[in-house]
DNA sequence: GAATAACAACCTGTCATACAGGTTTTCAGG
DNA sequence: CCTGAAAACCTGTATGACAGGTTGTTATTC
């Protein structure tokens, strides 16, 4: 047996993975903006000297992730930051186990509490408009769960949006699916119409606070939210 | 020019997301863990009633994202959380500059001053002397910056992985490769060894604290190393 | 001369086939 | 029971083919 456990060098990372580095290197390279064309497929093969089995099979492996937008006919172009590979990776981590909903909320909690103080912050009178705007619907749809989920959701992603900083934006947004496959369970704990309007009420205190540019408050009433949230989750017994 | 701007219909998902789909599919509806094999590509292939083509290029986008494991001669299996495609994500978007270090730190902030919160209240003693050991090893690499550098990035993952909330350590790792970029700018902006062994020693206050098990002081600390290392990179100029 | 329609060139999407190597299973021989 | 080699299966890569979408060019027509 050999002394090297598995250092010295790693035999071949593989065709496939050295095009996906060549492809994004020249994205670094030509300094391509979102929208901006690659190379064709054709092109890449010659300049790899590899079959174009392994450039379409890079591309489309970019196109997965979301970096590349890829469509018949047209050359794959350069993309805009988009949520695509992040869900999936956290989705992944649920269905395998790997992490339970309340980690995710731990971490959405310790975000949103930041964002939404951003947000209180930075908000142009739009964005104050668009999160009042969700929190009322949310009231409106009352009787319609499903629609009701959909406009927190809105609500947490407008926030986001607010706080003007896109790597917020992309986190909260990928905890979206994992919201949608819980959310109900939380609604359904308020077991009354009065439990289940003062959450409502919740979204609106929010609301009212980054409308009246207050970080503190803010914080304050999402942190509550979230509290009300994960002990929700618990009593329904959500690992 | 019609009044749509996109959303009327998805002509069609491509045979490769109906792919993806169905394998993503498989591992939930089998509840599939980590490490467990996934049907072979023929299976697939025969199953979907497609070629093999599509199927390998679902496989492989997969496999890019990490979120299944592929080698050669043995059929894929379901892979352990990993951060590959978020720091994908995040380098796409510093690099096509729809994001700003100045956001991902923004972000890291949030981030760890939770994360090191949480270490010092649930750190093991075995993380604990992790923590201590990267701290004591920037000190002792200090001529080296290439080496202080490695030792604070782990110094933050070792963090990060005492909290106990492995998406936290996700996130955290995904922003290594920004750090990578950016850490010795900052570096060189400490221009004599004073301000250096300044930030070190920040870094053993942290140990310290976490050590101690006083979460508020950890963040304290914390808190203060990430506006300084803010400071120092806005004086470098770095948007 | 300008609008337009047909066409050519190029590009991606999918399929079929082939073969080189790696891995697991099987099974014959000891 | 153990061993070792062949067989069966699997993935990695290459090649060629064709359908269908997109774009730019050219020829036709008004």
């Amino acid at each position: 047996m050999q002394e090297q456990t598995d250092p010295p060098d790693e035999p071949s990372p593989g065709l496939v993975s050295t095009a996906i580095q060549a492809i994004t290197q020249h994205i670094r390279s030509e300094g391509l903006a979102p929208g901006d064309p690659l190379p064709s497929e054709a092109a890449m093969t010659r300049q790899l000297n590899v079959s174009r089995t392994v450039v379409r099979e890079a591309f489309r492996s970019l196109s997965a992730m979301r970096l590349i937008d890829m469509s018949a006919g047209r050359r794959a172009t350069v993309a805009k930051l988009d949520t695509g590979a992040m869900s999936m990776v956290i989705e992944h981590g649920i269905t395998t186990q790997q992490i339970s909903v309340q980690q995710v909320y731990d971490v959405r909690r310790t975000i949103e509490m930041r964002t939404v103080a951003l947000a209180a912050l930075r908000r142009t009178d739009q964005e104050a408009a668009a999160i009042a705007r969700s929190a009322r619907q949310m009231r409106e749809s009352f009787r319609n769960p499903e629609a009701v989920m959909e406009h927190d959701i809105a609500f947490h992603e407008a926030i986001a949006a607010a706080s003007h900083n896109p790597v917020f934006s992309l986190i909260v947004t990928a905890f979206s699916g994992v919201t949608r496959r819980t959310w109900v369970i939380g609604w359904r704990t308020r077991s009354s119409d009065e439990a289940q309007l003062k959450m409502i009420k919740g979204h609106e205190d929010i609301a009212d606070a980054i409308l009246k540019g207050d970080p503190r408050l803010a914080a304050e009433h999402m942190a509550e939210h979230f509290d009300k949230s994960v002990k929700a989750l618990l009593d329904a017994g959500i690992a």
